[in-house]
DNA sequence: CGGCATGTTTCGCC
DNA sequence: AGGCGAAACATGCC
């Protein structure tokens, strides 16, 4: 599920928080960065942010501000007061389990203590909660992102394109849904040298980031794309040409696109 | 049982 | 030094 797509989401879902307190915390500390457990409660969420894939809590206790990151992995999810802002799951378990929760943040302003105001839950264990995340690590948004913006991110980069805009560093807030539908649209080929692209080239797929990645959100997220999940398992015709789709593995990811369109 | 999955980090090789 | 590709991580599901 999670790309910088559904961070936005979840992002959104969480504003709610914003002002109370934290009275107490459950983590599990297998993926959650030393300090956070002793330091959060009490603390004051000033804001809930998004920086690519992760969503940012911005904390104050005793005058001192901290943010801890919240990173989803490949299934993390984000429940919200008992809501759970996206409920359709792909290439994850639909089921919640408790022992899958590994943050569980209660504040003191909720009715029922039972329900925490905040839980990330987990099945894969790949997400991380972390603090200070270093996001002045990452590339621009791509949500966002101009050409000028993306020519300086790509256009020094010898892999392929489709690898590039998967690098956080580069770009950030693309998985491999939303790359594969950017690049679609943009008609490129994902085997593209990312130094290859021509100017022109560039400025369509900055576009494309822009304009898909705005209506992606709109519609729920980063499986509501033209390359949905069921097109990428069934590999049918290109929507666009009826040319048969084609997949592959690039990058050690698996990459859906038009032969024919896409060069 | 084998293989695959919206992600990130690490290791070895240039 | 730093970019690159492959492997590793962890676990559920088809």
């Amino acid at each position: 599920m999670p790309e910088g797509l559904e961070a936005e989401i979840w992002r959104s879902a969480a504003q709610p928080l914003v002002g109370r307190r934290v009275s107490s915390v459950v983590v599990d500390e297998r993926v959650t960065a030393e300090g956070i457990v002793e330091l959060l409660p009490g603390a004051r969420i000033e804001g809930v942010g998004r920086r690519g894939k992760i969503v940012t809590l911005h904390l104050e206790r005793d005058a001192e501000r901290f943010v801890v990151g919240l990173h989803f992995g490949m299934t993390g999810r984000l429940v919200i007061d008992g809501e759970s802002p996206i409920e359709r799951l792909e290439y994850a378990s639909s089921a919640d389990r408790p022992e899958w929760d590994r943050l569980c943040l209660w504040t003191g302003c909720e009715a029922s203590r039972a329900v925490p105001a905040l839980r990330l839950n987990d099945p894969r264990r790949l997400g991380r909660v972390s603090l200070g995340p270093d996001t002045t690590a990452l590339g621009p948004e791509a949500s966002t992102i101009t050409a000028n913006e993306l020519s300086a991110a790509i256009t020094h980069r010898r892999a392929v394109i489709k690898t590039v805009l998967l690098d956080q560093h580069a770009v950030a807030g693309l998985g491999n849904l939303c790359a594969d539908e950017v690049l679609f649209h943009a008609a490129i080929s994902p085997h593209r040298g990312a130094d290859s692209l021509t100017d022109d080239e560039v400025e369509r797929l900055a576009d494309e980031c822009r304009m898909q990645l705005a209506a992606m959100l709109e519609r729920g997220g980063s499986t509501s794309g033209v390359l949905d999940p069921a097109l990428r398992a069934a590999l049918g015709a290109c929507p666009l040409d009826g040319h048969p789709l084609r997949r592959e593995t690039i990058g050690g990811r698996t990459a859906i696109w038009c032969s024919r369109h896409q060069r």
